[in-house]
Formats: structure tokens, sequence, C-alpha cells
DNA sequence: CGCACTCTTGACCGAGATCAACATTCGTGG
DNA sequence: CCACGAATGTTGATCTCGGTCAAGAGTGCG
């Protein structure tokens, strides 16, 4: 069962055999419940191990010299945020839980052996690695080239969608328990600003966010707003045909 | 000849046998001249061969329904800025040459026998997308979180340090033919702006940007005030150590 | 029940955008 | 080799989005 939210997250993009299947989900895994706010990893570690985000929201984060605090991506169950240290010993970046979380870590050694047993798993990883690059750069798009009314519509719109794939969309609504702080962070912006925003987006019907509930009430529009389309993050269900309900 | 760019990438992040260089010369590639301001693949496409950059400059870029171009990475002679497409049919963006190019087409069925053959050329590719994605990761930190002066001066580091790897450096000085417009797209920044902040830079003696040619006169204060530490780049020497010409 | 965190709103300020005009450089054909 | 038009760079004036400061209102956890 704790496989799950992995194999969740490999279907959604490629196709897995029963042999590749069964060879993830006997990866030895190390399961952790941790809190809300904690640093899973951190920046210039060289980790032994990866993990991967089994339950709850987590994030991507650089510190700055100057003090500030830039979030660089957010996940959701299935992903595992640091991959790369399996081939990059030098960790750049820190990731830490939003709310509660529970985390597998899976030993590298152990990610090889089944590398090197199954080529189109190591393929899979590969394109995994892949795909967050193509959301790191949606991401340099929106702070570059949006403001911030759109650049937090894209956000919205991202989330809503990869939390869809994980599972965790019911009705156009789902749990995400970040703070307008979490969101000042990944977007560039300032706290008060982030407010005024989501005040804006709310008044404008387009959506909610309180309480850590997200609720979208105008799904177009809102991609509208964000320039949002899906196709880079490369899920094989294109959302607006299979979920017509967020149209 | 033509294959030196890419084996001295390569190098400059791993270690390749006397076997894995020569497979790799032996690489079929079809080499071609780009003008300046061409595109080499566009967002859309899906390639059936990626390409390497042997000379001369080239850029990752996206356009907006807004009309805005962003530009998300500048590469260096060596730089594969497609090989994503190996694993990821859809490509998310263009890739343009800045300055006339060089590059030489690699098909990518060739890629996957050496893959197959080579598993650790197979990694070390896989490496480098690894490390493009750290550079994406800094391009966010310098996008949400620095002002303009700031961004400029870590762009400027991290092309120097990048320019130097692939052998492009001499007494600190470098041909990077990009225009104030380019620069623009890059660091989400009015052209005006560029021309200000480059301005700043220059009378404040850090470097000069003209007509093609970057001259870094003040390293040290340049790294400070992009808050550039080369790490993130994986490239095994330490620029500060095996360059003190430009503390 | 109380303290800390988070959210909200208002007033004011400033970095950078936009608009406009002009200067310089470069590429091209005569 | 020169002339000319287009691309690029430069500078000033004005405007605006979003930052900063400040104070108060919810909310939730120990």
């Amino acid at each position: 069962m704790p496989h799950s939210p992995l194999i969740r997250m490999f279907n959604a993009r490629a196709h897995l055999t029963p042999d590749e299947e069964a060879a993830l989900r006997s990866l030895p895994m190390q399961v952790r419940a941790i809190k809300a706010k904690q640093n899973v990893v951190r920046e210039g570690d060289r980790p032994t191990r990866s993990f991967a985000l089994l339950e709850g929201n987590a994030c991507t984060y650089q510190n700055l010299d100057s003090g500030n605090r830039q979030i660089m991506a957010f996940h959701v169950p299935g992903d595992v945020p640091d991959l790369q240290s399996l081939h990059l010993s030098y960790l750049d970046h820190s990731v830490g839980t939003v709310g509660p979380c529970t985390v597998g870590f899976i030993d590298h050694a152990d990610l090889q052996r089944i590398c090197r047993d199954f080529p189109r798993i190591a393929a899979g990883l590969w394109r995994l690695t892949l795909i967050d690059a193509c959301i790191f750069r949606a991401w340099i798009s929106n702070l570059g080239a949006r403001k911030a009314d759109s650049r937090a519509a894209h956000l919205i719109c991202e989330t809503v969608v990869r939390m869809d794939a994980a599972g965790q969309v019911e009705n156009g609504r789902l749990s995400w328990p970040v703070t307008q702080a979490d969101l000042a962070d990944a977007l560039g912006i300032s706290i008060v600003h982030v407010n005024r925003t989501l005040t804006q987006l709310r008044t404008a019907g387009l959506m909610t966010l309180q309480r850590g509930t997200l609720t979208v009430s105008d799904w177009p529009r809102l991609k509208d707003l964000g320039e949002f389309g899906s196709e880079y993050l490369h899920l094989s269900s294109d959302k607006d045909h299979s979920r017509p309900e967020l149209n």
C-alpha cells in the first residue's frame, strides 16, 4: 500500500509491465511521518537515499544570502523531490513539508539496482526528472513574464492539475495547506500583495483558498488568466477532456 | 574534431574511459552552420534527433500568449539543449541561436544505442539533464528573489563560469553576442532598464558588455552583488581556485 | 484561556515599466 | 568603399504595480 502513490505517479506518465510494477512495489522503503514545516533534506546535504512523498504536500526551496526564501516547486503525493541526488552528490536545494506528510526513504543502492535490472524503469525515472525540468521552465516563464494575478492563477492551475493526477481533487476542491507567506515565497511577491491578489481572484469568482482548502469556481477563466496549458506536465490524460466538471 | 566540445563538456563533469570517449567520438553527427537569430527547434516539435551546440551561443525560450518571450537558458559550446526530446516527445520550449552557430544533429536511435551499450554514458547524459535542472532552479531564485542589478550580475557570473568551462574565456574576456533585448527577455525586465542596469554595473567598475564582448573587471564584487556561488553548475574544477586571475 | 501565527486593510513609497526621442552601429547592396 | 536603412543602444519624463510600514482581526494550538 505505501508504494501506491509512486505507482500511480509512474502510470500517469508511462506504462508499467506487471514485472516492473512488482519490482517497484518490492523496493525497500522506510516510511516516516513528518510534521508540517519541517525540512526533509537540506541544501548542501549529500544524501545516500532519496525519498518519495506518499501523503501531504511539500516544497523545494532555496535560501538566498539576502535572507529571502524562494520556493521553486510544490510537491504532490508520488513525487520523488530529490531523485537527482542519485546522480548529483551535492544537493542544491532544500525540501520541506508544507503540511503534515508521510514520506518513504529509498536507498540509492536499491534505486541503482532496480535501474540496472529494469532499464525501462531507469528511463522512466529519467523521464520524471525531465518532466520536473519542464515544470521549472514553466515557473521561470511565470516569474519572469507575468504579473502577480496571472502568476498566481498559473500556479493554482498547475497545482489543481497535478493534485488531480495524484487523486487529491474532488469536485474542484482540494486540501492545500499553504500559507500566504508560502505563496509569497513561491510567486516572488510580498505577503501583502499575495493577500490582495487572492482577494481579487476570489472576488472575480475564479477560486477561493481558505483554511487550507482550494476551491476552483471558474476553471476556464482561471486558465485563461494564468495562460495555463497542461501539456508541459506530460500527463497522459488531458484533464480538460477527462474531467469535464472542471470546464 | 567536431565532437570535441561534447567530449569537453563530459570531461568537465565526469570521467570518460577511453572506450566511452571513442564511442562518443564515433557518434554519427550531422554538422550544420546556422545564422544568428534562427530557431533550431521550436516549441511543439516532436524531434527524432537532438543536437549538440558545437560553436557559438544559443538560448532556450518560450513564447507566451501575452506576446512576451522568456529566455530560460543560454547555451555554451558542448551543451545538448534538447536532450530531453530523447524521452519526452513533446518539446515544451524553443531553442534559437544568439549569434552564428555550428550545431551537430544526432539521431535519437544512435543516442539510444550508445546509452544501451554504455550505461555510464547514459548515466552521464542523465546527469547533464539534472545539472540543467539545477541551473533552471538557480534562474527561478534569480527571477523571483533578486532585484534587477543583482539579477544581471548573477546571470553574468553564470555565463562567465560556464563559458570558461567551455574554453571560451581569455583574461576575463569573452565573446557573448546577446543584445540588450535578449537580456531583457532573460532577466524579466524591460529593455530600457537593462540598459540602465548595465550602465550602472559598468560605472561601478564591475564589468562591461559592449559590441558582443563581455569583460569582467571586478569578479569578487560582481559575484557578491549577484550572490553567486558556482556549486550548482557541478563543474569539477572550482573556477575560484583554478583561475586565480578572476579573483 | 492566552499567545503566536496568519490574514486583512489602509497609507505611502519606490523600483522598474512605459513612452518618446535621438544616437550609434551594423549589415547590405550599389 | 560608401551610403542608407534597420537594428540596437541611450537618455529623460512620467506612470504604475507591487513593496513597505503599520495596525488590527481572526484562528488555532498548547
